[in-house]
DNA sequence: GGCAAGGAAAATTTCGAAATTTTGTCCTTT
DNA sequence: AAAGGACAAAATTTCGAAATTTTCCTTGCC
């Protein structure tokens, strides 16, 4: 992915103080949150190496809750940290991808089996909800920065989290997330993901089907296939 | 599990600095190894409150690097952080522990499915090694402290690493490993995990012949069996 | 030209005091 | 008895200078 990019550091990191919540959160905390959000959305690009004193500045905060902010995204494998050199943000490769990808599928599917053993009819409600608030605002190919790009991807978020939500167990919900998250940085890196030759509200639509009617084996191979797609797309970019 | 005990430190977190690698890393990092150890042997009890001034004369250590530290365990899920209170170690629960061991049944199996799958003549060379090895040494119930536990601990270990180890995706290890240590906390913390009516070596071949065989299915019984039992024994402790 | 050594500048890490917050105790009010 | 307020002590968090390490540049040697 070419050489490591500067630091490059967009306005989010700018927001001042008085955007700290006043309900005991600490600098390091509120300098964390905003960080990774900023990994995340590759605002920080990958690889990158963090300098302190830039960050020290655009931050507004301290080197000691900076560095704890940092070490705490260490843990959560955002950044690397290299003794003595300071820290870096994670890296990205096709490797890496492919592999995120394919856990995901296996992950999804583990958890959405379960949700569809466990579910209570409360469950099935949520989804059909959710899958009807994700249709009423369909999928278009809006200009960047536009609202509805967000406000899109969070019904999606919101459809596909609620198909898993019964599954019963916090640390698988915990290990998808943040398989999901670091899916989303690559995505994010590699600009706007094309949905070219998909329909979308279809594959929603049938996913939800299938979970509505507890068929298990059907369900778990159409997000297979939906999660597959998304990867695909990104590693074709990624190739050339 | 009663109340939050009162921190307790072993005497390796008084390891002198001069154990500190000289290859450039930080009193952060040291820290965080040592304290990462601690909690995962329960030599700091789930649940305690992290006294910052005890912790910083018992690592012999500043407030900064042990900050960081601690937020970087905060990042891994072995610390909880509490605004302007300060940190505790993650606490365990009984569903807690049912959780991880039904993960851990998943995420193995899933793991040793794609190991059958992929893996080569010098995998299956080095699984039959793994369980050679660890056939070598019966398992017995030695005195507390005595060398021949961690020995035995470490050959475990190194079998069933050695399982999974062409499973090709480096994300889904380390999810694995998480889980693992996450649940010899509970084993630890449950001292010593009884073995009685258990034949570990019948167990351990019999999963070996399996994998060895190609026998994904079996395999996979075989050793989600494996973990339930070990999973199942700490729990009926809980209970008592 | 390549490599090693030395020194200055830049960057990183740490220290410990100051600033801030929380906790605990005592007293008053309801 | 319970709740609230005031205040001191204890604990936590932060700051920024000092200490330490790394990086960069220059010089000299082969």
């Amino acid at each position: 992915m070419g050489a490591t990019p500067a630091i490059s550091v967009g306005i989010s990191s700018a927001i001042a103080d008085d955007e700290r919540a006043h309900d005991g959160e600490t600098l390091a905390a509120s300098a964390y949150t905003r960080l990774r959000q900023d990994i995340l959305k590759c605002r920080l690009m990958p690889g990158a190496k963090l300098r302190l004193e830039a960050l020290r500045r655009d931050y507004s905060v301290g080197f000691s809750p900076l560095r704890e902010a940092l070490a705490r995204l260490t843990g959560e494998g955002l950044t690397i940290v290299e003794g003595q050199r300071g820290f870096r943000v994670a890296s990205v490769s096709a490797g890496d991808l492919e592999d995120i990808a394919r856990l995901r599928s296996e992950i999804e599917t583990m958890a959405l089996r379960m949700s569809i053993e466990k579910g209570s009819d409360a469950w099935e409600a949520d989804v059909a909800a959710a899958l009807h608030h994700l249709l009423l605002l369909p999928h278009g190919r809006w200009p960047a920065g536009s609202p509805l790009t967000d406000e899109w991807s969070r019904r999606h978020k919101r459809f596909h989290d609620s198909l898993v939500a019964a599954c019963g167990s916090p640390r698988l919900l915990a290990i998808r997330e943040d398989l999901f998250e670091h899916s989303e940085r690559y995505r994010r890196l590699l600009i706007e993901h094309g949905t070219e030759g998909r329909d979308l509200a279809t594959e929603h639509r049938e996913i939800a089907n299938a979970v509505l009617a507890r068929n298990a084996p059907t369900a778990c191979a159409l997000i297979a296939g939906h999660i597959r797609a998304t990867a695909s797309t990104m590693m074709a970019i990624i190739s050339s």
